[in-house]
Parts: structure tokens; sequence; C-alpha cells
DNA sequence: TCAATTTGCATGCACTTGCATAGAAACCAG
DNA sequence: CTGGTTTCTATGCAAGTGCATGCAAATTGA
């Protein structure tokens, strides 16, 4: 094997470890406010945004990068908790469309107010809008492909 | 609260979904190759890189940034495979020490053989050595205070 | 048109992780 | 010293995840 260059390898663990610092990081600011995890953000989120707050599963599925099986239980959860409501998809028994309740967009947006304070403070605080730019256009390039 | 600005959220996301592909990529080269996961390569490197192959808990915990109970599950299953050995820490009862085995060192050979040839194929083929030097003081950026 | 395949979602089971806390040893302040 | 505190590791229990597979509905193709 062709050992990879120290500076790939040096960018690839500072790419990991960075992603789990701030994501805890994240995570302690939203759990000391006693709101659920970023994952559940992400849902209420995407499907805010979906069309009339709605989606399907394999549309959540695409956005945020979950496991299939994942996603039908963390949605069985947040269900649970009157965020989102499964609805049947006409015309195809097998699907089913994912809505966003009022109280769904309400969490999100309490959850927005500490998750976007905790950006700005653990993100914001440390790059300037330029250096946010290189920084994107960098990690788009190992979404290639 | 002040929304944090349109780069800095996209540079977040970014980081997110792009930590997420790229573990996903190369655990999945991992495991198609019959191999444990990252979190076992991490404990494996440290403890090879520690004098004489011994790290305590604390330290492989600081090293690899994995909570304290995590790790020491983690390292129950890896000494059930034979690859690390739990010593007693001399002057110390409430402490220990954690040896790498001579398995241990051999897996972390046959795992760093996939593993950099993934890191070769899903970032090193992606970025030169300048950006990926861009990159990393980036994200060091992230890493402060 | 209908058998075979594919697609969408759910679920049983084992494994892993998070949380709280235990228990033992070491440390520290008075 | 000694009682209270801190440090280090382990663990019971609940929650989350991975894997394989299930089932039902839709789609494909000979």
């Amino acid at each position: 094997m062709q050992e990879p260059s120290p500076s790939i390898i040096r960018a690839w663990g500072r790419l990991i470890r960075t992603e789990r610092t701030v994501v805890g990081r994240i995570e302690a600011s939203l759990k000391s406010a006693g709101l659920p995890s970023l994952h559940w953000y992400d849902v209420l989120l995407e499907l805010k945004r979906g069309p009339g707050g709605r989606l399907t599963p394999r549309e959540i599925e695409a956005a945020v990068l979950f496991e299939q099986y994942n996603l039908s239980r963390l949605l069985d959860r947040m269900e649970g908790e009157g965020l989102v409501r499964r609805i049947p998809y006409p015309g195809d028994k097998r699907r089913q469309i994912v809505e966003i309740t009022d109280e769904g967009r309400a969490l999100q947006e309490r959850m927005w107010s500490v998750y976007g304070a905790a950006i700005n403070r653990f993100i914001g605080d440390k790059l300037t809008d330029r250096e946010a730019g290189q920084l994107s256009a960098l990690l788009l390039k190992l979404l290639q492909e």
C-alpha cells in the first residue's frame, strides 16, 4: 500500500476529532437546556422545510443520512412525543408521509434558539466568514463522487 | 439570539455531513475486509505509540475522546479478543495499565493496510497536500479553547 | 398477466452507548 | 492522623444502533 501523506493523515485526524469535539459541545448545550439531540432537530428542520411540512421517510433519510431502520424508530419516538404525524401516502400503500405537527414546529424553534447560539459560540466565534467559506469548499471536495 | 451567518451555518452542516460520509465509507472498507471498527484501531494505535505499548485508560481516553464508561467496556471486549492486557498500576491500586499484545499489534497492522488505503482513496485522492494543510489549519481553529 | 424482483417500512435480537452511581483507593485540610 | 473530597474504574439499567429479515405493496419483464 502507498502510505497516505502526513498532511492527509493529519487532515483526516483533525476532521474526526473536530467533529467529535464540536458535536459534543453543541449536544451539551442542548442537553443542558433540556432539549433533545441534534438528530431530532435534523428531522424537524427537514420536515419544516418540506412542502406543507411533509416528507416521506426516504426523503428524510436522504437528507439527514440516517439508516432506514434508525429513522423508522426515531420517527416512532417523535410520533410518541407528538412532534410528527404519519399519514398514508395516496396511491402507494407501501409509503407514508410524515408531517410535522405544531408542537414539532414549536420545538424546532425552541431548539434553534439554543442551537443557533451554540453554532455562533463554537464556530462563528472561531472562523471569519471567509474562512468558513474556505472550509466549506474543502469539505465539499471530500464529499465528491 | 444573533443568527449565525449563512456561511457559518453552511460550514457547520458540511462538517457534520462530510465526517459522517467519510467515516461511513472508511468503516465500510474495514467491515468488508472483516476487520473491527475505527474505535478499536484508535485504541490499538495509541497503545502502540505509548511507551512499551502501555498507557492508562485515562491517557487513552484523552487521546481518543471516548467516554470513560465506553472505553472501559471497549477494553473488556478487546481484552476478551486477546488484543490488550490489563495489568496493575504499581503504587496506585485504583489505576491500571493497558498493554497491547502481539496479537493487538498484528491486528493494528492488518487494519492499517486497509485503513491507510481507504484514507488515500477517500481523502488523499480528493485533496492536494496543500489543501489538506489548509483544512487542518481551519479545523484547528475550531478546536481552540 | 402473473411470477419474480424491487421498494418501502417495521421489527426481533444482539450489541453498543448514555446516564447515573457504586466502590475502592488516594488525597487533602484542619 | 482522620473525615471529607476527589480520582479511577466498573456496572445496572435504559435507550439507541446495527444487522438480518419480515411483510406487504408496487413494478418489471417474459
